[in-house]
This record gives structure tokens, C-alpha cells and sequence, in this order.
DNA sequence: CAATATGTAACATTAAAAGTTACATGAAAC
DNA sequence: GTTTCATGTAACTTTTAATGTTACATATTG
């Protein structure tokens, strides 16, 4: 299957959970609705359980349901839930003895930090209730 | 080897190019000071090429330099020139038939477009020379 | 022509994410 | 209490993108 992402299938159940208020859905539901496998979305939920997002409960008629309203969860609370790097980019060591090397690892470990407190600000803006919300529409909350 | 990234190698590449003025320096050079390969070096090189940042000779007394000078190289026109991608986040398609994972497939499309967009212009604001500057200080210029 | 460096194709290696299988554990319904 | 259903999790395999490597053609200098 193709390469997709943690944070997007947390999203995708996320929004599946708060579209279905009262009904909680097993990893299987959610699985076959996000093109998965039901063990990769109970380990993505998972994290979001420990967190205090999402609770699950075992047995006939169990499955998983949000622990709060949609509008008192943003997207930085399920990226940082998920200890996700927003951030491909890494900085290299590089060889050690080269000092120039180790002045633009520093320099680059800065920008990185930089600019992942930057988006962490901006994420912090949208919560899901937004996203459920605008998901009928074309528009979509601006970040600037 | 470590994971590291293009950016970085981009990066580590052009301050040494810009703290050797008039000299040019092989792929083999560079490789040891990155710690990488040559063939490596000259892929990520070949892509600022195209872009106008350096050039390489062949021969005796070959090898790379800039083409422009370092305060009229931003980390934007680095991250352009190589068609890198900054987030490490996508967007997953899911089962077509669902409307929600459609929804929110679109929904996060917009946002990461707009987050990329957001980097970009920070990294239009740094420039190569402010690295190689800011190299020997502990500063570096705040993205805010 | 000899030496040196890039340009690039082809292939191997690596690391992270995702997919899979298997089974233990817990909760609800009867 | 036993059956059923669902999570929790370990262990393993598969996939994919990036990186590393080898090899050789090509160009340039002297």
C-alpha cells in the first residue's frame, strides 16, 4: 500500500468517531474506512488513549469513542499524543573534526526546532470540531 | 549510515564552498568533511546546478563552486532547487467510497499546502551567509 | 595522451513505516 | 460460568524511500 502517515490516520479515525456521537467503532470499522489494518490503527490509537483523547472498551459492543468534544481537541494535541516529527528534515554530524560541519549542525538543529514550535503554534489553532465542521465545505480555517 | 537529508548535505555543501572562496572543491572533498559519498555529493550538487546556485568544472583543478554570492542564496532557493519536501506528513487517500475519509483528505491537503507554504517563507528570510556568519556565535536569527 | 573530475546508470544496503499473524486478556450478554 | 467479541501487544514480514556503492562514459586541463 502506499505511504501514508500516522497523523493522517489519526485524523481520519478522529473525525470518523466524532461523525458517529454515542457508537463507538472497533479497529476493524475504522480499518476498512481508512484502507488499513485494524492492528495499525489500535497502535495509532493507542497512543491517543494514553493521552486522554479516545477511550476503548473490550468486549461485544465496545470499541473506541472521544474522551472530550470535538472543539476541545486540536491537532497539536493528537501531534504531540503521537510524538510525531512534523519535520522530514534532519541534521547531519557529519565528520566530527570538521568544524565547520559541527557549526551548521547547530545552526540547522536550531531551524528545525524553530520552525517544529512554529507549526506545533499553527496546529494548535485547528480543532477537530473545525475540521469535521469545514469538511463539507471548500474552505478551511487560515493559518495566517 | 545515519538517516540524514538532502537539505543537510545541501547545506554542509554550500558553507564550505562559501568558506574556500576562489577554490573549488571536488565531490571527493566534500564527501569526507559530510561524511557521505561523492556520488551522493554530486546528486544533491547537480540539482543546485540546474538551479543556477553553483557549478562544477571537470578536470584537473575541477570541482564545485557558488555561482552567486552567498548573502543571494536563501535556504528557500536551496529547498526549491531540490524539490524537497519539508513535511514529513501525507495525506492518505483511504477508501474512496467513504465520504468522511474524503473529506478530511482534502482538509488535510489545505493544510499541509499551507504549512509548506508557511515554511518556505521563513526559509526565504535566511540566507546563506547569515549561516556561515552565525557559524561561530551561538545566535542565529529568530524566525519570528 | 595521461590524469582528473563530473555525470549517470545500475545495483545493494539501510531504516522507518506499515502490514500481518498469533494469541493473551478483559468485558458484556446469555 | 461460558461464549463471544474486542482490545493489547509481541514478533515477524513486507514495502518504500533514501542512501551508499560500483562502474564506466565523458569532458577538460596540461
Amino acid at each position: 500500500m502506499k505511504r501514508s502517515s500516522r497523523l493522517s490516520i489519526a485524523l481520519h479515525a478522529l473525525v470518523h468517531l466524532h461523525a458517529q456521537p454515542g457508537k463507538s467503532l472497533t479497529s476493524a470499522n475504522l480499518a476498512t474506512c481508512l484502507m488499513t489494518n485494524a492492528v495499525v490503527v489500535r497502535r495509532v490509537l493507542g497512543e491517543l488513549r494514553e493521552a486522554g483523547i479516545v477511550e476503548a472498551s473490550k468486549g461485544p459492543n465496545g470499541g473506541w469513542s472521544l474522551m472530550r468534544p470535538a472543539t476541545d481537541i486540536t491537532l497539536r494535541d493528537v501531534y504531540v499524543a503521537m510524538g510525531e516529527r512534523l519535520l522530514r528534515t534532519e541534521s547531519d554530524p557529519g565528520d566530527a573534526t570538521c568544524a565547520i560541519v559541527r557549526s551548521v549542525d547547530r545552526v540547522m538543529t536550531e531551524f528545525l526546532d524553530d520552525a517544529e514550535a512554529l507549526l506545533a503554534a499553527r496546529l494548535a489553532r485547528v480543532r477537530l470540531s473545525d475540521i469535521a465542521a469545514n469538511a463539507m465545505h471548500a474552505g478551511f480555517p487560515r493559518l495566517d
